[in-house]
DNA sequence: TAAATAAAATGACCATTGGTCAGTTTCATA
DNA sequence: TATGAAACTGACCAATGGTCATTTTATTTA
């Protein structure tokens, strides 16, 4: 059973969370006073720093914990599927992500501008779904034309180039949009594998 | 003929430069008052606000400035030398730039967490030396595989590729160091052109 | 070269923000 | 119901961002 103070407390942080999210999103970080997250929150300002160092503090946690959402999604939403070749899995699960940052553009900001590799691999070590991206290279690694002690590297390089190029083109239509750059980005992973 | 108010005012300009260089390498921009930069450069805090419109304003010429100048010594050490084909030329281009932030991490720490695709493009349009990098491409392209029109799409993509990779692997050691990465960078750029 | 004009530089000043902590409220336990 | 522990509060102060009337410096004009 949960007890009250629990409950309570995850209440608060929450609401610390869901206000910071939107204050971020919307004014950006540097524009985001801790005033305007307590306010918006309903909490005094000394329980922001129950739970929070400062606001880089809160917007690490935040980032996190929706990114690993994204991917956890995306990778349930892989698993469903059934694939003629690891290739055309591969290409799935990009495709959802990118699709879904298509639909929340200033999210995509929010995370890519401040996700850190590092906070990343607490992920990694924390959420077991992070994982799964992981095993589902082990997987399909037979069918590619990659040295073995090659596969954590390559699925570093093409997540970075997927982020890197995705990012660029939904955020700033550079160097042109994403639905123009998908197929090349696409036919260099092809290339990759 | 410079006039002596030119001449001052670039005097204390580019005090301002170093003295906000100096503070954001080492302690972060984050950590940095405006306070600390007119102390360190040794002028009022009024003459802050007659160049700069705030901490990021110094921050984006900064590091424009210091972008353009390590790719412009990159382009120019690359034209003198000769090449047998385009992949190497490019590849040289490439390491040039990744041993030069290997040994000034601080540099590439600041850069790349801050300089946006739009800003590139401002150096783009604003700094003829940044042509530099499409006309090598436009002379190399006879020796690729690449269709004329993807020629663009393909440097940007090639471009964010080196940039997030060597980031990772030389400000985080992710998920190998940097020396250890090259190799399997570099393969991967063959296989895209 | 001296006076008038223009431009640049200054730093005291105030509003806003980050962060603290003594006191208060809420909850769990005996 | 009393007691102790934990969570919560917001008044408070130091630090920071940004302004602007005044002063200093450079240029132009007479």
């Amino acid at each position: 059973m949960v007890s009250k103070v629990e409950r309570n407390k995850r209440e608060k942080e929450n609401s610390l969370y869901a206000a910071a999210y939107e204050l971020f999103i919307n004014k950006g970080i540097n524009e985001t006073a801790i005033n305007d997250i307590v306010k918006k929150a309903g909490v005094a300002k000394g329980t922001f720093y129950l739970y929070f160092k400062d606001k880089y503090d809160i917007l690490d946690k935040l980032i996190l914990d929706k990114s690993s959402q994204i991917l956890n999604e995306a990778i349930v939403e892989t698993r469903l599927k059934v694939f003629q070749s690891f290739e055309e899995e591969l290409l799935y699960f990009i495709d959802y992500i990118i699709e879904y940052f298509k639909e929340n553009k200033l999210m995509l900001k929010l995370i890519y501008k401040n996700l850190s590799w590092g906070i990343f691999k607490k992920a990694y070590r924390d959420y077991d779904e992070i994982h799964e991206i992981y095993n589902m290279f082990e997987r399909g690694y037979e069918d590619t034309s990659l040295p073995r002690e090659d596969i954590e590297k390559t699925l570093f390089i093409i997540l970075e180039l997927a982020g890197s190029v995705s990012y660029s083109s939904i955020i700033l239509n550079e160097p042109d949009n994403i639905d123009e750059m998908k197929p090349i980005l696409f036919d260099t992973i092809k290339k990759i594998i």
